[in-house]
DNA sequence: ACAAAATAGTGGCATATGCCAGTAAATGGA
DNA sequence: TCCATTTACTGGCATATGCCACTATTTTGT
């Protein structure tokens, strides 16, 4: 099979999303001495790096809808490695935060993610797994989805402009 | 919120995801009155491309798990864009194929999806966007997942070895 | 102060994706 | 030929993720 079609050649959706694929299964297996998943790591790395947030701070800084957020807190909650309590200063929010269980089972999936680390730098490249995560951080940034909205807008009123 | 907690920096794998929801919202608006998602429209130009495969074949491609593939054709059988057919010469395999309606709905998520790259290349940058697509790609080779696995394995044999 | 609008979450439904167990068929020896 | 193994798929269960509708609060405009 080619790589893929030529119609649809170098679609970044495409490719982003096959990645992802294979790098959530490689990193599940380096953690899964865990019990959990590396999605689930992630969500407790952020939490805990942001001390207190509330569902919507964490969405944001995911590019999440608020609402999956929500039901991926859901297991985490029931296994008592994350909390959600009340926030006495906005009763419509609830912070999220690690559980001493939960800041344990994180060191620990932390001293297996060093490895994969080690390993994806050894395997990839150190630069170019650099310059791949600063690429992949500049599509989640909030303007660079405006710019792209913007511009899908713009192409949409003046369809294929010849170029001369 | 720092940009991520500081034990997990440069996390490849929460960077990917991260960036996958973000395209995958974009995409998903672009291609949005066609009725059907991004992931479908790739899913549709891969078996259009393939011509004839199996599911085996369709999932290899995508990295993706065997039965994950087969819940995912499901929708699109339902709705008659997919066709699922027996192998006459494995009884065992069955050939996914576009019906024409299939076909036509491709066509329209073409038109729309290049509306999608023109404004990708346009505001990330062309030489960028094909390098990104070219370093995801390498991710998802086979190749590289059996590097990156046996690195951790050796990893793991002989722990973090003082250099010098 | 009050009503309209915005914000924070929750629950339901649908697709996306993975693991495991089970079925069916093909393949590879002895 | 026959059985063990491998291969292709299916179904069940769980998490991942998004949209929409609904509730509870807070904020805003007058």
């Amino acid at each position: 099979m080619r790589p893929q079609s030529a119609s649809f050649d170098n679609c970044c959706n495409t490719a982003v999303r096959r990645a992802a694929r294979q790098l959530g299964q490689l990193y599940d297996d380096v953690i899964e001495s865990s019990g959990l998943r590396s999605t689930q790591g992630t969500l407790m790395a952020v939490v805990s790096n942001a001390g207190a947030a509330t569902a919507s701070e964490l969405a944001e800084w995911l590019v999440m809808d608020l609402s999956a957020l929500g039901h991926t807190l859901k297991p985490l909650i029931r296994d008592g490695f994350l909390r959600s309590t009340p926030d006495p200063r906005d009763r419509r929010a609830r912070r999220i935060t690690l559980t001493a269980k939960g800041t344990k089972k994180l060191e620990q999936i932390h001293a297996d993610w060093l490895i994969a680390q080690r390993a994806l730098l050894a395997t990839f490249g150190e630069p170019e797994a650099f310059a791949l995560v600063k690429a992949l951080d500049r599509i989640s940034d909030p303007a660079f989805a405006d710019k792209f909205r913007s511009t899908v807008q713009k192409l949409r009123e003046q369809p294929q402009r010849k170029s001369g």
